[in-house]
DNA sequence: CCGGATCCGTAACGATACTG
DNA sequence: CAGTATCGTTACGGATCCGG
């Protein structure tokens, strides 16, 4: 099917399901939570659609990737992780920590809140998942949300599914400061970069909690 | 140069660099040790020679690997892991941890002990560290050595630079066996499987600290 | 002989058009 | 909307050739 290196090594055999191009990025947009074909596609720009089939399919044959019903009216199809796929959480915790040490990305590079927020939810530290106020974010007309539940931390694009106990809105440039630690909750409201509907002290615990401190926490040996 | 994503992304700009074919088992052949070119080209069958070169400039650009001297009479040149390339290995641990879940690999795959090894290092206990003793490896004539320095976990392959204090001979059944825990010490010496020179208790807590306990010792998130 | 560079056939990818 | 079909382009795999 697809080209193998025939190895019995475990790493190898990874890279046998994981290494082809595009396909760890499929994982990834499937953890932001289910998607559409048709989402997939419009998310991962330059990927052609027959590829993106084939990806799926084969996926799919390892309980990475699994056909599902979206929430919602219309009972739309779509796709979301598989067993085998959450179970990819560490590895993209280690390709998030990784490329944090890599040069800065040139500019008109595509970028979605979305993806600094998974980077932050993948490499939070475990008292994160007890941050419990559903948070809405809307960076840039872009929005997603996220809520800890003591286990774990959802974190879905869209709206918040019931009403936000907090929500941040600002631009792109400071979300991304604010992500990174270069800016704070305080000053960015303060120029009015940031709005905050809720209270402002969870504000601050929330970029507390997740934020991209770079260099990272070291984990592992 | 080679094909980028252009994402803003972290899992993405670390795909950039590692995501194309052969990239991280070159990654995993220098986490054994420092190689030669010709090396490195014989222990990942399949792979061309100009693609071997390309890739290796490629990640020299990025420190993850870096030429060098080896040691011993000749002054060979050679290629080592670079600082980015010796941070590679919570990675190359997940990829392990990952691959362990996937189905047995099909028959007539390329095998070598040290990347049974290597994989067991990878997951192994943090006290693993303090497995001070040098320890020999033959398997199937194939010949590896490690130890433990408090610190981390030397592992090489070829024979031990220093007498060992264990030395392990076996062919290659028995000792993927012993690496994943269905056969132990005991039984692979009673039945003559597995030659032991040294203390056979330290050769039990060998495998008892580096055993592939599958499933796994959850790390991450 | 080792460390590559060159060349060429094949397989994978990317873009667009097309279909149920 | 969710894919399949087609086709030009790029990447890879194998063999051969070249300089120190």
């Amino acid at each position: 099917m697809t080209r193998s290196y025939e190895q019995t090594c475990r790493i190898a055999r990874a890279l046998d399901v994981l290494g082809e191009r595009w396909t760890l990025l499929i994982v990834r947009e499937l953890a932001l939570g289910p998607r559409r074909y048709g989402d997939l596609l419009a998310d991962l720009p330059g990927m052609g659609t027959s590829l993106l089939a084939a990806r799926l399919r084969h996926l799919e044959r390892y309980d990475v990737v699994r056909r599902t019903v979206l929430p919602g009216p219309g009972r739309a199809a779509g796709y979301e992780l598989g067993d085998r796929g959450t179970a990819l959480t560490p590895l993209l915790a280690s390709l998030v920590e990784w490329g944090g040490g890599l040069a800065p990305p040139p500019p008109g590079s595509f970028d979605r809140a979305a993806w600094t927020m998974l980077a932050m939810r993948l490499t939070a530290p475990g008292e994160a998942v007890d941050f419990d106020t559903v948070t809405e974010i809307a960076v840039d007309g872009e929005t997603l949300w996220l809520q800890g539940d003591g286990e774990r931390v959802r974190l879905e694009t869209g709206p918040a599914p019931v009403k936000p106990g907090l929500r941040l809105t600002s631009g792109r440039a400071t979300f991304q400061a604010l992500a990174t630690g270069r800016t704070t909750v305080d000053d960015a409201m303060a120029s009015g970069e940031l709005a905050v509907q809720g209270d402002a002290d969870r504000a601050r615990l929330f970029f507390d909690l997740f934020s991209l401190t770079n260099p990272s926490p070291t984990h592992g040996r």
